[in-house]
DNA sequence: TTGTACGCGTTATCAT
DNA sequence: ATGATAACGCGTACAA
């Protein structure tokens, strides 16, 4: 059996409070008697017990990281970047891949919350849905601990939105092939989720503000599984043998645009002569394909960063912004002129 | 304030020890009163505090998951495979990127344990080293709780090992290339953890068995970043440059052999006629290259279910194997003949 | 079948 | 500065 506070107490001759009060470096222990209670602690290498520990204390320092998919490229680098900082901060990381149903979710919530988890951050968009009733567990969430969310936003008391400005960037990224001449440019996108729907409007405002306003039957929603670049592949031959002519393709995920890539390949087509494409999320993956493809930053470092720094703030009692907005930032490779 | 068991006990009108017989399923309960007191539980939607139950139960059914880095691609799919089956089976998983180095891995699981979890998983065969001393923290942690290594295997009372025979496969997949009559084939790898060695080792024995015994110079250590195609890229290309020909490559990784791939591309090189390329892990890097890449597939989710299986039969008190090894397969696609 | 009483290992609030 | 002692909320012998 491990060893007790008690047991502690008792070898180095003082009371359970005093070891405590060393345990919890408080100030009122007197130097000499600090010094004996640890080196008892070390001699018998003892650890407090956790879940007494969190009893008293009501917490465990430690947070739940939900997404729907860790082995996704997007979701494991926000995964991994929020558990350092975490770790860094003396907070351990839950981790839960809810998978994209709701019920589901709702349940995985339910569970984590009832482990005691300081707060819960929610990583990727599609946490937030576009209609409200499926947003009330975030609202049930959020009434008992802080809730971060990581690429979306959500307007509610104590849930916290770190994000990147999506429909700039895509406005940014769909401007730029327009003004390189291209004015025939798909758009494929694979979710509905909040930024989803912001990268979206981006590319909408971009084809309007360059009076291309028809853009309607450049607009193409792929739900098919995204780590499979072949099923994407054919996705946009069908468009193609459809009749719809293109010259550019913007994705809303770098996933898509290596789609794109061997779509282009496949039917013997110049890139970025004959097809410019431009991916989304700046992933690994846009070195892995030939050429190199042009994505967009959405400074998922930065954000994880931000992420925690506010929750620390938020859970240390402090008032912090509800909203931490991003730029992204184009990363010109070599598949647009 | 959180009801607790004696709120739901009054309300119900019962000892809380019947509320908790009630909660944890005992057979020795009334049918009107176990109606009863769920029915009073699900009104106020009781939760029974995990803490406290973490000290009756000395458990509070998490596992740590501990990895390098999560974002890594094989990493990522590993953790993701081993929370879902954890999760399924009643477990959540505490996830810590630990890194390589070895203090801060083991000033992490000294953490992790004191956490409370009821095992630790080990996530990539660079957990366990050549070096004996350096396995000792495995040894410690094995006297706490039982430790689940995947893709590596360590002889140890308490740690159970599941893995894919690396050797086999890195021998198989060498063979099939010197069969092509491709009898220059360099090997590049980047790590010297356990499957690393194996890996190696079957590349020797591949090449011996075909009276190719003067492989040393086709075999070179990649110590840079990984998931920085271009520095792979120019690591090759140096090991060209210096004299050495070859026509053929294997990689311990993917990400090492779409290094190759591009090298092959800079220098104007057809794949497979002018040089062929086998990767490992048959990630989702294969299809994203041009031409897709053929790779070892060492059935990763395969492994993490009886890795999990194991666990739990471990957990429930029953003899388990301590060594379970799959057999890899040479997935073919374009980069060989 | 049900209830009582104690133990679990902390933290926190009082005194001293 | 230090020590008793009361929570904290649950599981579980043991008793009834």
């Amino acid at each position: 059996m491990a060893l007790t506070i008690y047991d502690i107490s008792k070898k180095a001759g003082v009371s359970i409070a005093t070891v405590s009060r060393v345990l919890n470096g408080s100030e009122n222990v007197r130097e000499s008697t600090r010094e004996k209670v640890l080196s008892v602690i070390e001699k018998y290498d003892y650890t407090p017990n956790a879940f007494a520990r969190g009893m008293g204390l009501h917490s465990l320092r430690t947070v739940g990281i939900l997404c729907a998919n860790s082995s996704d490229q997007f979701l494991a680098r926000a995964v991994y970047y929020l558990e350092q900082e975490l770790h860094a901060n003396g907070y351990e990381s839950l981790l839960c891949c809810t998978g994209y149903d709701l019920s589901d979710r709702q349940s995985y919530i339910r569970l984590i919350l009832s482990k005691k988890v300081d707060s819960l951050i929610l990583v990727g968009s599609n946490y937030v849905s576009n209609v409200e009733e499926e947003n009330a567990y975030i609202r049930e969430a959020a009434g008992q601990v802080p809730v971060m969310l990581l690429n979306a936003s959500y307007n509610c008391p104590n849930v916290y939105s770190t994000l990147c400005n999506d429909y700039s960037s895509m406005f940014e990224a769909t401007s730029s092939l327009i003004r390189a001449g291209i004015d025939d440019v798909l758009y494929l996108y694979d979710s509905n989720s909040y930024s989803g729907t912001k990268k979206l409007s981006g590319y909408k405002a971009a084809m309007k503000s360059y009076k291309l306003a028809d853009y309607a039957p450049f607009i193409h929603y792929y739900d098919g599984p995204t780590d499979q670049i072949r099923t994407i592949t054919s996705f946009i031959q069908e468009i193609a043998d459809r009749g719809t002519t293109f010259h550019g393709i913007i994705a809303s995920d770098d996933n898509l645009a290596i789609g794109a890539v061997k779509y282009a390949q496949n039917n013997g087509l110049k890139i970025p002569e004959d097809l410019a494409i431009i991916g989304y999320n700046n992933s690994m993956l846009t070195t892995c394909c030939t050429p190199e493809l042009t994505s967009v930053d959405n400074r998922l470092e930065n954000q994880t960063h931000q992420l925690v720094q506010t929750l620390l703030g938020v859970l240390g009692g402090e008032e912090m912004p509800a909203e931490s907005v991003f730029s992204g930032k184009l990363i010109k490779r070599a598949t647009t002129p």
